[in-house]
DNA sequence: CTCTCGATGGACT
DNA sequence: GTCCATCGAGAGA
């Protein structure tokens, strides 16, 4: 196989996110709707050699504590929501809808209550493996773009296999890691959350402005023109 | 114990 | 736009 001899030389190449550190604890022990914000772009990534999977994420959702009333934690720490008021770093999976998983990161110094939804990911690793899962117990025949696979909070637990007992797993841990962003933060916007009532006005909401595998078509449809969005 | 309903997704009018 | 599958958490009796 030839190949050019200056090639083999000493070239910075930019780091692949194969590549980025898994991102400390100290990451998530930060005010929520800052986290948020800068996990946009960064990578989560599951399983490992041929069970790998992984996304960069494009959609997040801040949820607050006890004054957040759309949040799991306004009610305080009850057997779900405790997680939510123990330390960072770690993942809050719930079941939804009685069908659907959700994926969130805990934020805050222990003590504190917060979590981010994650809730569209780019697929980077493992399509057809995400493809295999999401395919599985549906019966329309239609195949999944890239796209589709992790669009929507449920379909990317159930892309990327996580359930509930997923549930207090360490974000740096050998099933479930997040890695850090390359490069600098892309541009965002900021929207009202999905499918909460109480505190629908918050834009909490943050989307990676330039990707197409962000979810919410009906949010958008239901408000057109006039989607509450705005640059951050 | 019962009752309600949800940080959704997919099929359908 | 509407309907609904499906189940655990939370609230109340």
């Amino acid at each position: 196989m030839p190949s050019r001899p200056s090639e083999s030389a000493r070239r910075p190449a930019a780091p692949t996110w194969r590549e980025q550190a898994v991102l400390p604890i100290a990451f998530y022990g930060r005010d929520t709707r800052v986290v948020a914000r800068d996990l946009i772009g960064c990578v989560v990534t599951t399983g490992n050699g041929a069970t790998l999977a992984a996304g960069r994420i494009v959609e997040a959702e801040a949820y607050g504590g006890r004054e957040d009333p759309a949040s799991h934690a306004a009610r305080g720490p009850t057997r779900r929501a405790a997680i939510m008021f123990g330390p960072p770093g770690v993942a809050y999976v719930y079941l939804i809808y009685g069908l659907n998983h959700c994926l969130n990161f805990v934020t805050e110094r222990d003590g504190v209550a917060g979590a981010v939804l994650i809730r569209s990911l780019e697929p980077l690793a493992g399509v057809a493996l995400m493809a295999r899962r999401r395919a599985a117990g549906r019966n329309s025949p239609g195949a999944l773009s890239a796209r589709e696979l992790c669009r929507g909070p449920g379909n990317l637990c159930r892309a990327l296999g996580i359930d509930r007992r997923w549930n207090g797993l360490s974000l740096r841990g050998p099933r479930l890691r997040v890695l850090a962003r390359q490069g600098p933060r892309p541009p965002l916007i900021a929207t009202p959350r999905q499918g909460v009532r109480a505190a629908a006005e918050r834009p909490w909401r943050f989307l990676d402005a330039a990707s197409g595998c962000v979810s919410g078509a009906r949010a958008g449809a239901a408000a057109p023109g006039g989607r509450a969005r705005r640059r951050v």
